[in-house]
DNA sequence: TAGTATTTCTACTGATTTAGTAGGAATACT
DNA sequence: AGTATTCCTACTAAATCAGTAGAAATACTA
């Protein structure tokens, strides 16, 4: 009856589905272009603005910015009255677009594809799951607009996710024997 | 209208959820000793067998079920005569624990676990949506077992994932403008 | 036209993680 | 005692992550 110990034993870095730093930042940062979203005229917003307001590191967010640009998701101006805005509505951007974009593909099998893994034996069905774990997270994030996270209405799939008696709280990563 | 590049120019490796080669490899390993299981006294087998059943790398497969066996997955017995068994029906076996005990946690948010992030401003609502992405994630690997995959017989939401007319189609990673 | 403030580009860095490998010690059966 | 296997410790090379530094390009303003 030894308590088995089943996980790194301090604080478990390492994980399945890891938002990275950028991801998050990206999608901070867009949030806050899309709540001044309004129309195509809407003001410019400065990065040092948005680094500041949502504590983000001011060059790693200037990249990550640049990026979104080269994505299509923001149009910016250089010089003093310069910034950055929305390039289309809060509603039309999707966190799924985003991720890919800053991320690569939502899920992939050591480092290939999903359909493009197949296995043998015992092991055949394998690929199965992985393909149902791309489409769950699909369903979650390619339904969720930015414009949704702003206002806090989700989906009825994602809000019926949220409702999960145990959603908030976290599974135990040690195995009792 | 130009064609915007939004990723990674070559063969985009990084990854939103990337299934290690670990995670990969041991529930492969799992699934070659579910097959043969049968009771608690089931025959052992060798991890020799193993690697070259499923094409893994020998010394690599042996961490890895040294690991399973710290987590009680597995028993095994050293010698000339030794090897490995499931320590309990595959049926008892969910995904999410294996991957949980190779990996860690199945989500964080740039390492910390998702209900322990909190955004200000217009980022507000952001936790939300790790917390539907760990719920939709926990939908299917907890209720998928080893005996499910080695059957082919998959609980019904995992069924109905794999229904989705696009379940085996990936989706392009460059948008254009 | 000169000045100023901002974005943009190129390059670099240190820490961590991933995917292993090598070699030997411990152990269980014959 | 011999043999075959698991188990443990240590090590490595490559990639990725999370940034930083510094200068060039550009857009407005005076």
């Amino acid at each position: 009856m030894s308590l088995g110990f089943a996980c790194k034993p301090r604080h478990c870095l390492n994980v399945g589905m890891q938002i990275s730093a950028k991801v998050d930042y990206g999608i901070r940062a867009l949030l806050v272009l899309a709540a001044a979203y309004d129309g195509p005229e809407t003001r410019l917003i400065k990065s040092e603005e948005i680094a500041t307001g949502q504590e983000i590191p001011f060059k790693f967010l200037e990249a990550i910015l640049t990026e979104m640009r080269h994505a299509g998701f923001v149009i910016s101006q250089r010089g003093a009255v310069g910034g950055y805005r929305l390039s289309r509505s809060p509603k039309s951007i999707a966190l799924a677009d985003i991720m890919r974009v800053l991320d690569g593909p939502l899920a992939a099998v050591r480092g290939l594809r999903p359909e493009m893994v197949s296995y043998k034996g015992s092991a055949e069905n394998l690929a199965d799951v992985w393909l149902a774990v791309r489409v769950s997270l699909r369903k979650v994030l390619e339904s969720m607009t930015l414009d949704d996270i702003l206002t806090g209405k989700y989906p009825k799939e994602v809000s019926g996710l949220l409702n999960d008696p145990d959603a908030n709280v976290s599974r135990p990563m040690f195995v009792t024997e």
